[in-house]
DNA sequence: CTCGTGATGCAATTTCGTTGCAACAAAGAA
DNA sequence: TTCTTTGTTGCAACGAAATTGCATCACGAG
């Protein structure tokens, strides 16, 4: 049994390859969820950041197309529970939202910098940071990184 | 140059062993930080109970000793700044605040460890974590790796 | 002891997160 | 297509934690 469209839909999963509309329509079906233009919206604008994203600054991003904040919020819930998104704390008290990397289900394991001035947040290279001599035992599932980007650092 | 004063402080520092006022009062003193009855009291709370606690659950603790909210907050912040505290986060939007239980005094040079169920923030050996391919203008002035610790990955 | 700067207490405000509710729309049944 | 069910949206309100303004007060240097 290979149906085509699922196949092509589970590829693009994985690989998070999100670009069409007929793409996220059919990738929310799959998981059971209602099918909206404001969710498409939403995992829109997140595919096209491809960053950690708070839910402040997604509402401002998505009012231009009507999208209130609260069905950002209740949208950005439902869609991490489904696991299409996963929700972060980078450090500064606010949940951010982003489309999950990796080939796995799980997000990559990229660290993220967070800049304690203006609060923009950049993802790493998969190899940037090294970690060694760690306790055996202990897990891992984030890195970061806190501390002023290149634009905060300039002098005033 | 020796000064036993100072020496003893430094060992203090260094061994988290802050118990008499004496040697708080000299901890603060040698940050460049007043000495008031406020600021003792937070720190001897906080050396008492060696956990991570929350600035609410800080301040009702010590709303018996007339402490306000706002002057917890503004100490936390202090303290933390000048390297006495650290502050984590453990997942739930909530600052939390302890004294490094580490070897080091000095915190910002090394990476910290949170785990994310227990709590338990432990400082890193200056050469655990290596970074490399960053952004050249920018500064990381924190490092902090989020999981779960050895005690708390054992299987339920 | 006196003075200047930083600290404190009190109150108000901001920022996020979260929920109630009535109108509305999606997806399946008829 | 139309009907019906049930989840969704927009608006407003609420709550908790963080953060700030300001007048007063105390530390600690001189």
């Amino acid at each position: 049994m290979e149906l085509p469209e699922r196949a092509k839909l589970h590829a693009m999963t994985m690989k998070t390859r999100l670009l069409r509309d007929d793409d996220l329509r059919a990738v929310l079906a799959q998981k059971g969820i209602r099918v909206t233009e404001q969710r498409l919206a939403l995992l829109r604008e997140l595919a096209k950041l491809r960053l950690p994203v708070s839910h402040a600054e997604l509402t401002e991003r998505l009012a231009s197309s009507g999208l209130d904040r609260a069905t950002v919020y209740r949208n950005l819930l439902a869609l991490t529970e489904a696991g299409l998104l996963v929700r972060t704390q980078l450090g500064d008290n606010v949940w951010r939202f982003e489309l999950p990397r990796g080939e796995t289900g799980e997000h990559g394991a990229h660290a993220h910098f967070v800049c304690t001035d203006c609060g923009d947040v950049a993802c790493l290279a998969d190899d940037a940071v090294v970690l060694k001599g760690l306790s055996a035992r202990s897990t891992v599932s984030e890195v970061q990184l806190r501390g002023r980007c290149g634009t905060c650092v300039r002098p005033s």
